[in-house]
DNA sequence: AGCCGATTTGATAGCGCTAACATTTTTCGA
DNA sequence: TCGAAAAATGTTAGCGCTATCAAATCGGCT
């Protein structure tokens, strides 16, 4: 007697012999139902639920040379931005058959690139892969990748496949324009990790200022540091240590947002009165803040659920008209930026929408 | 000529061809080195390289009924508790053979016990599970899971196998003691979610206001809602529009405690001499509030990698002497929890640990 | 030298599934 | 009613790897 190796379950040949058809039948009725006759599809399922058949789906890849596993490559598992587009590819994929491979590039193209190797060397079904700066080898393996391939987070005029994004650039500049409506007029820029996003939300907001006569570099202070809500308290004091009439500051993030916050309140400089603050992502907190946190609302979510639903519909065969798909972003102004006495207030209600 | 169906990538029969041995003896020499010769070994070594060959995961899977795939369970994504374990699980994983399987089981024990049945089909080389109140089926399916099993996060009796968390019950009860010696007397409870972790912080709350004869049950604010900033600011005005004079709160998590401040400044209420403030898990950005926020470090980033570290000993077949791993918290004393005046101020410099 | 056990290497036979082609059955227009 | 095309089902042959057992080689000891 031959032992399994598999631990007793059954295979496809269990539910053929007891449905009365050949295994091939019954794999046709599992992947395709549409191409067996009611009759025997009726017989199969009834044998596929009193055997509690599950596939092997190594098995089934190694004869198919395909998987129904989805590589996500994202460069960090802490960041809140990155956790919001997980959720929207985990909940895409819930009630499917595909898997999610997760891998964490850390903000490292080299380990991207790895990762990347690795995941194809698995045959994926799709990739969805955060950001458009690989290296150029990382690209090669993308652009060979033999499967439908989503970019998330940015927007370019060159995807590799497809994309969902929006454009950080616009993002920035939307952000520090309304600064400038609001009356500021000696604009800060606080920065941290500075990944390439980061630095296109910089193009952004000195974009604005050159536009307003306002620019001025000694207002940025930017440094590799990963981001955190205390480093946001250091690089505004650092700020206001070298330029201490900036009036407002742009934050690359809502936790360096947070954190000038808490400094200006330590240093009891009233916001918005004596300083404005805005952030960007627009995560929960902002709004609970006091005061309340202006920030930018990306649609971190959507962004993962839209990636998904692409990357599905490519993997059937029916590859989106719109191979790029701009979610936008919408600016929600709120107390930290609507100075007392200033002309314009733009209403809570109505956020203004980038590009 | 025959299409190879894998895309032209290298077998294991063309490393042994190149190698001049049997495809037996590679399989051999990159699964197990020592049992083949050093001779041997280079040649094959050197194949390997030259044919930039690498193994075919699904193959071995199905050939071996075995796999390196580690399924992990956690019940939230955005948590920033789980994002911190999982980084812990991604690190301990990094420079292995092994690949992590993520299930997002969204606080549900039926989704949980349907994405272990998925996995456990994929015969996992280990599972790592959240908590301890799976279902009886979950639960049955654990123990005859066939691999090691790491349950994270909490601390039992009985664990399925091993087990790597602390006590929620003690952590409670050691924030709880923490406000009573600062000298509040009427201590508030702020609890959303209210999953079993929470639960049993509570009762470390109730036990430890109960031993000082402070226990009201009508300090108890919690609600099954998913916990958020802006929550901690409902619940806190609730509780004070119950209870105005509530001199202080445990707050289940730190996003309800930032919440709990907010709602403070917003109402003019002092920090914490007329409310004290006490958060959980102690997220980075706790000691950059203003006032800085007393709350409990949880090793999170330590109980992934640990838990890794464990499961890895078991699959080599050195399953460690300590089957269950408390690797405590500690309180960390901020001025959110200084009542001025109170005789005792502990230095930040030597945090409480429980148990 | 000769023998035994240990070590190293190889031949064979699948693992559970599906691609590719073969065969049978059904459908339907002329 | 017949025949050709379409639809349904089956047969065969692997996918790339490893378990298992068999064979060859080696070292040490009498």
């Amino acid at each position: 007697m031959r032992r399994r190796r598999n631990g007793g379950r059954p295979t496809i040949a269990d539910v053929a012999k007891r449905a009365g058809v050949s295994s091939i039948t019954v794999s046709r009725a599992l992947r395709d139902p549409e191409r067996v006759s009611p009759q025997l599809r009726q017989q199969i399922e009834e044998a596929v639920r009193a055997l509690d058949y599950v596939p092997d789906q190594h098995a089934r890849a190694l004869a198919s040379a395909r998987t129904d596993v989805v590589g996500v490559i994202i460069p960090s598992l802490t960041n809140n931005v990155f956790a919001d587009v997980l959720r929207g590819i985990y909940d895409g994929l819930a009630q499917t058959s595909h898997q999610v491979q997760l891998g964490n590039s850390r903000y490292s193209p080299i380990e991207e690139e790895r990762l990347l190797a690795t995941f194809l060397s698995q045959r994926p079904a799709a990739l969805i892969v955060a950001g458009i700066d690989q290296t150029a080898r990382s690209r090669e393996l993308l652009e060979n990748a033999g499967c439908p391939v989503v970019q998330i987070m940015e927007l370019d005029e060159g995807p590799v496949d497809m994309m969902v994004g929006f454009s950080h650039r616009a993002a920035g500049h939307l952000v520090t324009s309304h600064l400038v409506e609001a009356g500021y007029r000696r604009i800060g820029f606080l920065g941290a990790r500075m990944d390439p996003r980061t630095q296109r939300r910089l193009e952004g907001y000195r974009a604005a200022l050159m536009e307003a006569g306002l620019y001025d570099p000694d207002r940025v202070t930017a440094t590799p540091t990963p981001s955190s809500v205390t480093l946001g308290r250091d690089l505004l004091r650092d700020l206001l240590a070298r330029m201490p009439d900036t009036d407002a500051v742009f934050c690359i993030n809502d936790d360096l947002a947070l954190g000038a916050l808490f400094e200006c309140q330590s240093a009891a400089l009233a916001v918005p009165d004596t300083i404005g603050i805005a952030g960007f992502n627009d995560l929960e907190m902002m709004a609970a803040a006091w005061p309340a946190l202006t920030s930018v609302r990306t649609p971190r979510y959507e962004i993962g659920s839209r990636a998904v639903q692409m990357a599905r519909a490519a993997i059937a065969g029916r590859r989106p008209a719109e191979r790029v798909v701009d979610v936008g972003v919408e600016l929600q102004v709120r107390a930290s930026t609507m100075r007392r006495g200033s002309a314009q207030v733009p209403s809570q209600k109505a956020p203004v929408r980038a590009i």
